[in-house]
DNA sequence: GTCTATAGAAGGATAGAC
DNA sequence: GTCTATCCTTCTATAGAC
């Protein structure tokens, strides 16, 4: 599995062979089939086992704590799991950059759904004047998109940077809590 | 080459195969191949047709003019550009998310040089205390994550809001001038 | 310029020995 | 469980007719 993590978030579904998932893992081509039911079953099995795990830190999202302090708990948490798994988080990236033919319905039901219920946490403490008044959704896409950034575009940043420093994330979780810090203030 | 930039956005150069875009484009296979030396130098001359028209926006950003209007111009021009050009955006993204194999060499040189040209100016403008104190480089970052979020990840943002929207950057402006505007406040 | 036919390599998957 | 050998499909690229 690690071995597939490996290619998958590297070269996507399709630019994957299981000759370089074999060679990763150490196997041969046949051995990994003896595994897992075909290259297809072997993706499914990553993301399949992904999947509740990447939802966790938005679900942790408590409506009855303190609007900011919620809400900047959930980057640290967000920022965290894109540090720590950032091969995981390329998965999905090219996943979604390619249409995500694969994970469709993961996205329509139990991420939607979440996402619902927590843009209408979010909606009810901007009311009560908490925080801002901002589109909650535009508010969690943009939370996405600025802690994943260091993880999946993290070639651009190495490259752009290269000098300066050897982590893609130095600097990231000041900054971005800087700046969602003024967001937020109502 | 529309026809090339489609299959390649879409299934990133690996994942692309000649049969669909010689389909796509209303041609046989050896004809694609009459035009172009071979698969890469479709993508080279894609990614090469497109480089300059990327680094635009950026390089257009006038150090004597006003800091905050400046640079909320310049977020202007990446929202549209990312809007215009959903395909072109992909592609790029596709080619980063894999670790940016074949525009290393454009990263490294032409666009590291604009950046740290640019972050030098924001830097100046800061010290000035025309905008609010922040690294300028993760500034620039913040702005290509918020932007380009709307295009590369436009499966995501659509299986989400299916009821709700048509196009993922539906209210993408609006927002995201507004929180650049919270951000920038001295 | 455009096509059909096909070479040659690579990839997914299976058979069958150990 | 693990391997070698191999089948069959797909893919890039070329040959050569028109």
């Amino acid at each position: 599995m690690d071995a597939a993590l490996q290619v998958f978030s590297a070269h996507g579904f399709r630019g994957s062979t299981l000759d370089q998932i074999a060679i990763n893992a150490g196997l041969s081509k046949p051995n990994v089939l003896y595994y897992f039911n075909g290259k297809e079953a072997i993706h499914v099995a990553l993301l399949s086992d992904l999947l509740d795990t990447w939802l966790d830190p938005l679900r942790a999202l408590n409506p009855n704590g303190n609007a900011r302090d919620e809400l900047l708990a959930y980057i640290r948490r967000k920022l965290e799991l894109a540090r720590n798994f950032p091969r995981e988080s390329r998965l999905f990236a090219n996943e979604i950059v390619q249409g995500a033919p694969r994970i469709e319905n993961f996205l329509k039901g139990e991420l939607r759904i979440l996402v619902d219920e927590k843009a209408a946490v979010i909606a009810e403490w901007m009311d009560a004047g908490q925080i801002a008044k901002l589109d909650p959704f535009h508010l969690i896409f943009s939370i996405w998109a600025l802690t994943q950034h260091y993880s999946d575009f993290e070639a651009q940043i190495r490259f752009i940077r290269a000098d300066n420093i050897t982590d893609s994330h130095d600097g990231a979780q000041s900054f971005v809590e800087t700046i969602f810090d003024k967001i937020l203030a109502p």
